[in-house]
Formats: C-alpha cells, structure tokens, sequence
DNA sequence: AGAATGAATGGTAGCGCTAACATTAGCGCA
DNA sequence: TGCGCTAATGTTAGCGCTACCATTCATTCT
C-alpha cells in the first residue's frame, strides 16, 4: 500500500518529458536518450519506435538537464568588444557558421572594450558550463588571467597573433602597420600621420602604428600620430582629414587605423573637392567592401575576417573532440589592396 | 557493513559547490542560495559570511543547475534572418543592451531567411527553456506556429507590424514605401523603377514595394519592378543601375529596396560620371550613416534599429516581471530623410 | 503573560537528464 | 549444444541547484 509516489509538481504545465515517450515507446529513458544523442548505438527498429514516440507526445528535449547531466553543455562562449564594429561581426558569423553545423550554440558576450567587463562575462559564462571560449585579442585583466587559467576547457584568442596558452587565430598586426608603412614610402611619401580614434581602447591599432613607426623611423622619418575622440565612424574620419590639413600642411598622406575612418575622409574630401591622392594620399586597414566602391578606390589592408572565425571555430571543434592540447598559433595573414587613395 | 556512500565522481574536476560554500560558512546551502539569487531576503551579517566563503573557495555558480531546479533559464532567444545585414546586429545591439541590464543572455540563432531553419531555431531554443522569444518578421512556417502557439512565454515579432499573437514592435513597411512613392512624386517623377535583390526572401521590401505601387497606381502610373539576384550589397545596386538605364531609359528615379543597393548605385554613378539626381534620382531605405556621407546625400528613410531592439526588450522584460499579456503592438515609425539624390 | 505576528533560516525532495555499470539478446563457431 | 564474444538495452544514482514547506526566534499587541 503506501504508494504516495504523488507529489504536487512544481511546475504547473508540465512538458513531456523522456519518461513519457520511454513509456509510449516500451523502451527505457536511456534508450529514448540514446535514440537523441548517439542515434548508431540504436537498433533501427527501436529507434523508429522511439521516433514515433516521440513525435506523439510532442517531447521537447531539456537541454539544460542534459547539460547538467553530462557537465557537458555544447556553449561555446564568445566574447567580442563592440558589435558596432562589422569586423567583429563577421567574425562571429564565420564563427557561427562552423559551431552551428556541429551542434554547438554560441553565447555572444559583448565588453565595450571594458576589460574588467570581459572578466565578468567570463565568469558568467563559465558558470553556464560553456565548452569552450572565444575571446578577442590577447590582453586581459589579471582576475580574468587567474581565471582562465583553472579553467580546463579550450581557450581560444583571436585577432592579434602573440604568445597564447592554448589557440591563437589572427593576424600579425605590427607588420601590417609594417607594410602599409613601406607601401606608403614606395610611394614616395616622407610625411605621413597615422591617425587613430582611441587608441588607448583599439590596442591593436596601436600595434599597427607600432610597426608603421618602426618603418618610418628606420628611414630616419617621424612618425606623428593623431589620436582622435570617436564621434562615429565617418565623421571622425572626415574631421581628421581637415585636422591634418591645417595642422600638419606637410603632410602627404595619412594612414587610418581603419576603413572606416579612410572612408570618412575620402568621402569629405570629395564633398570639398580636395583630390586625392594629389594633395593628400589615405591609407586604411580591414578591406571592408565599401572602400573598394568609392572614388578614389581606398588603399588598404584585408584582413580574413571571416576565415579568423571558421578557423577559431574549426580548432576548437578539433580539440573538443580530442585532438592534443598543445598550444597552437595560426596566422590568417593579410594582403595589401593597392587603390587610387595613394 | 554499509557505509558505502563513497561513489566515483563523473566529473574528474570537482569544482566547489553551493554545499561546499555553506558548509566553510557554516550556513544550510538553501542561504547560500538565497545570497546569490534574493540577497535582501538574508541578514547582512549573514550575507557578508556567506560572502566571504564564496571567495574563499572560488565558488563559481552553476546556472545549468539552477535553471534546471527553478525552471527559468533567463535565456531570451533571439532569431534574426541575417547577420551580414548591419539593419539586424544594430537590432541586436539594441536588445542586447537592454537585456544584459537585467541579467538576461541572449541565445542568437540566425535563419539566413530559411524560415525551416527558423522554425528549427526555435525548438532548439525551447529546448534550452527560453525565458522569452525575439524573432524577426511575422512570417513563420506552419509548424512554428504551431509550436510558438502551445509556448507560455512571451514572443515578440519585430521589424514589421501586422497581427500579432503577443507582442509586436516594428514598423509599417506598405506606409514606408508609399512615403517614398508620394516623395519621389511630388519631386515630379512618373516613370520609377522599384529595384529590389531576391524579393521572396526579404518580403519586407515586397511589402514596401506594394505601398509603392499603390500610390503609383492611384496616380495611373505603371510600377515597374527590378528583381536581382544578390551579388554583394554594392555591386548588386550598381548593376542595377545599369539595367535601368539600359532596359528602362524613361526611367526618371530608382527606388532601391535598401540603402546598400542605393549607395552601390550612386558609387557607380560617380565613377561612370552619371550624374544623381539630373539624370537619373536614386532613393533607398534604411537611413545607414554611409547614405549621409556619400555625394550626392541618399534620399532615404530612417528606421530606428536599435530602438526596435530597446523596445522589444523592454517589453518582454516587462512581461516577464508579470506585466498583463493582452497582445500588444508598437509603431516605432520612420523618418523621411531628403538628401540630395532624388 | 500569552498569543499573534513576521523575519530569518533550514530540511527534503525533486527538476529531467545521462554516466557508469549490469544485464540480456543475438550470433558465429567448434 | 555450449562457449565466447559483441551489440543492444536496462538499472541505479546522481549532476547542483531551488521550490515548498517547516521551524526557530525575536518582536509586538492585547
């Protein structure tokens, strides 16, 4: 007797659960859970029943019990600084596109560039038991370190290339700064200034200007930089066109530390009729489509975006499926696009 | 005899847990609890021990543990058709915002306009017991109606207005492009060309295009429309360009689907020394920063992405804090911007 | 003083699933 | 027929947390 297996359940509207479709199917839960995760390890005719089953009672799977279960929970954190910035969001649509085919679902983390926010979305994201972690740039805060070191699962840092502890996807951002330097030379030009939009926040333009420097000061040139508030993408470019004009009037060319910025100031230039490259040659980086549409076609830098994310997603799937966990660096590498802007 | 309670652990790292916590504070683990998720709800003194053993053993909450136990995930799915369209990551951007400020983490699907894999999306996403839904447009495949109807939780359509189930934030795509149409009108052009790339899958701009025709109509003209395939957003506009003048010589104005193909179109213009307006006026939609930059300034209009992002979340977030669910629209209108291509 | 309140804390029993091990079925071969 | 093997399926005990109710203790009111 006895039997007050009944229990007032705690959520009102209940879901059927693998219980339910065991019991429809004749089967036991973990042949139904077999049936969903490894579908081979399944007689054929059981699996159709289960699958009928299934489909009758309209089950739902719980991936957070199944994740709980496993400790295994097929989240891939991602942790970007700006989505205002379509460079990283190509990034995570590569990303995407690789994690998605296997299975994987990404939890999108955005710092504003806020290191000590990328520290926090760490840990929350850890405690979703994420499988892996993407993770922009090799700087982080010391918290975030001490964390990120305990932790057990593939970490991968993208776009810079520089010592990593375990995946390292991007580009060599100093020689980039490097060649467009040179390309710049090449083209005669003595007096360039590399103009940035905050650069203590978009560190990796300040690798890019560390290179350009390095060239430029080798040939026993100055190197002066411009170091601008953001005020939106195209119009800080365009008032950094005007700035240089008047307070650099010997200057030659100007390298941006991006495409948007370039674009800007080639855009202004042609509302004020300022030719370029005749009074003043514009330089960019990141090879976004649309410097290659205006007149004069944008002299730049493309960066693989999308490949940094397939790859990123790529060896990390690699790693969660058992390959070594030796340190692994990867460089995308870039290539020069020689425009009408220099 | 007995006594065997020593188990093999499944996970060969044992990270501490909330019982580890409350043993080191001395406190039942259900206070623990209640610190981390109703701190009010415990005396300060309390707290502040629970607080110092959460440090003490680096206690990293697991949320897949928690959700499970309370049945609510503080996911929010959000299922946008693209993410090389800017129109949606600003979209994104926006929930985002708002959602991350009341501890909510987005789960990002992304359909490429295949509403099967939408509807795919959206079992997965329950799957993981969303809190709430945000997915894009109003069209869905049957079976996801089915499902989204049997859901509990709050499901927010955006970007366009029509009949809702719950919540709908957008605006009216029919009134845009008759908005353009009457512009474009009163400007005196009779012959426009509508110019759209891959119309059946971005129905909205079919949508603007019949509120186009509409007015065109009333007024006795014909509404020649311009399907393209999709090449890349500027290269597609600049095509089309050519095909207009070609095949439509009348043609007085292009009305594009969007700001990518109209800005594609005047790029080429000025390359190709077309002259815009005189010889032929361009118009888009969007009112994307690059519009306002390029020479001559897109005629457009402003859809306010990022505040559609805003709303949707806060009204879901209100919902989920137990706001009535009578279905609920909102019109975040448009904005007519008159530059200086039409 | 005793009852009635309210605030703070604890005990117990799952949430729905899967890892680990146990068992059974199925098959070839001597 | 029976042995050994593998393939298929089942049993059990949690994963780490929170809902629900029970309990304790201090405070106020009659």
């Amino acid at each position: 007797m006895g039997g007050d297996k009944q229990r007032r359940n705690r959520k009102s509207v209940m879901q059927p659960t693998l219980a339910d479709v065991a019991r429809e199917a004749g089967v036991s839960a973990i042949t139904v859970s077999r049936v969903l995760n490894s579908p081979q390890a399944v007689r054929p005719a059981t699996r159709a029943t289960v699958e009928a089953a299934i489909d009758k009672v309209g089950y739902v799977r719980n991936m957070l019990a199944g994740s709980l279960a496993s400790a295994n929970s097929r989240f891939i954190a991602v942790i970007v600084p700006s989505l205002a910035n379509i460079v990283f969001v190509e990034v995570i649509a590569g990303l995407q596109a690789e994690f998605e085919r296997h299975g994987y679902q990404i939890l999108l983390g955005n710092t504003d560039y806020d290191l000590d926010r990328e520290c926090e979305l760490v840990r929350t994201f850890l405690g979703w038991s994420s499988s892996a972690l993407v993770v922009t740039g090799l700087r982080h805060s010391e918290a975030c370190q001490r964390v990120l070191e305990h932790w057990e699962h593939p970490v991968a840092e993208i776009m810079e290339l520089g010592e990593t502890r375990d995946l390292n996807i991007g580009l060599d951002h100093a020689e980039a700064g490097r060649c467009m330097a040179k390309h710049l030379l090449g083209r005669g030009h003595r007096q360039i200034v590399y103009v940035a939009a905050q650069l203590e926040r978009d560190y990796r333009a300040g690798l890019r200007f560390a290179g350009h420097r390095e060239v430029l000061e080798e040939q026993g040139l100055s190197a002066p930089l411009l170091d601008l508030e953001h005020l939106g993408q195209f119009e800080t470019g365009a008032q950094a066109l005007e700035e240089v004009l008047t307070h650099h009037p010997e200057a030659t060319a100007i390298h941006f530390a991006n495409d948007d910025l370039a674009t800007g100031a080639i855009l202004h230039a042609q509302r004020q009729g300022i030719r370029v490259p005749e009074e003043i040659a514009i330089a960019g980086f990141n090879g976004l489509p649309i410097g290659q549409r205006i007149t004069p076609r944008l002299t730049t830098i493309l960066s693989p975006r999308e490949t940094i994310g397939r790859e990123a997603a790529r060896r990390v799937i690699a790693r969660l499926q058992g390959a070594d966990r030796t340190p692994e660096q990867h460089d995308v590498g870039f290539e020069l696009l020689a425009g009408e802007s220099t």
